[in-house]
DNA sequence: AGTGCGACCCGAACGC
DNA sequence: TGCGTTCGGGTCGCAC
């Protein structure tokens, strides 16, 4: 279950593996996957090679020489390097093989993942890229930033945390860590918190997400991120997926709600 | 404009 | 080797 941490794991992973390799052939297994044009596609990767691999939010972004490849992973998608002559699996829907015998290769069980080659020229006025919003790590993530977005919002924190506008990269398990770090009810109406409470949401913000990189993500169910690193920030978590278990501050049991049809896991003593 | 919700997927968990 | 149903997760598109 990649989220920013995990994407930015796989980002480092695959740059110190695929750079400079030439293309030779891309098989589309599962065209639903690509959001662009299938046939140019496939054309325009092949004889190109990744020069780069930048991120934004949750969406990777693979630099050609005249393109991007922007890879959404969702849930389940990963990346793996093998040999070419390795047996392609149920899982995997795109392999691109470069000339050296190697394949990367796209594998994702609930096929959630898209991608989307774009021409450089054109990621100024590509959406999904655009509307990102800050970063946990940029300064310019401020209680400030934060009170001026949240302003009016009925919607509660917990809803409001999750939309990429606002904060890029924050998923349903961060959400959740967030909240309980910075002592907030999910169902709190976000135009009501506080510059205090907004403060606390930065805070927390930055230091899960800079811990959880450093980990190398959350392990989820058997989420393996590609060439077999494991996140072990899964056993940081405090609240995500521990609903009955005592909370670490005040030994009251962890609670488990819908919030915006999204599982919600938080202490009613301490996050009033 | 802001909000709510179904669709997209399929393996796992659950109910009987 | 049980089998049908429900659930979850991020994002988009559509309805209101």
């Amino acid at each position: 279950m990649p989220e920013i941490a995990e994407v930015e794991t796989v980002r480092q992973t695959l740059k110190k593996q695929i750079l400079h390799k030439k293309i030779k052939d891309v098989k589309i297994l599962y065209a639903k996957m690509i959001e662009s044009d299938v046939k140019t596609f496939v054309k325009d990767l092949i004889n190109d090679e990744f020069i780069d691999i930048k991120r934004r939010g949750k969406w990777l972004i693979f630099e050609l020489h005249n393109h991007y490849l922007l890879s959404h992973l969702r849930m389940e998608g990963k990346f793996f390097l093998k040999n070419s002559t390795e047996e392609i699996l149920k899982h995997e829907h795109i392999i691109i093989s470069f000339t050296d015998g190697t394949d990367l290769r796209y594998h994702d069980t609930r096929k959630f993942g898209r991608m989307n080659l774009i021409k450089k020229e054109d990621l100024e006025k590509t959406e999904s890229i655009q509307k990102q919003g800050l970063e946990p790590g940029d300064k310019a993530l401020t209680s400030s930033y934060l009170l001026t977005k949240f302003h009016h919002k009925k919607l509660p924190i917990k809803s409001v945390l999750l939309d990429q506008t606002i904060i890029s990269g924050l998923g349903n398990i961060y959400a959740n860590e967030v909240l309980f770090y910075a002592k907030i009810n999910p169902l709190k109406e976000a135009g009501k918190l506080t510059a205090n409470e907004c403060e606390l949401i930065c805070k927390g913000a930055k230091e899960i997400i800079t811990e959880a990189i450093k980990m190398g993500g959350t392990t989820i169910k058997s989420y393996t991120s590609s060439l077999g690193v494991t996140g072990r920030f899964q056993q940081k978590l405090k609240v995500h997926k521990k609903a009955g278990q005592p909370c670490p501050t005040c030994h009251k049991p962890i609670q488990n709600i819908k919030v915006g049809g999204r599982s919600t896991y938080y202490c009613p003593n301490c996050q009033r």
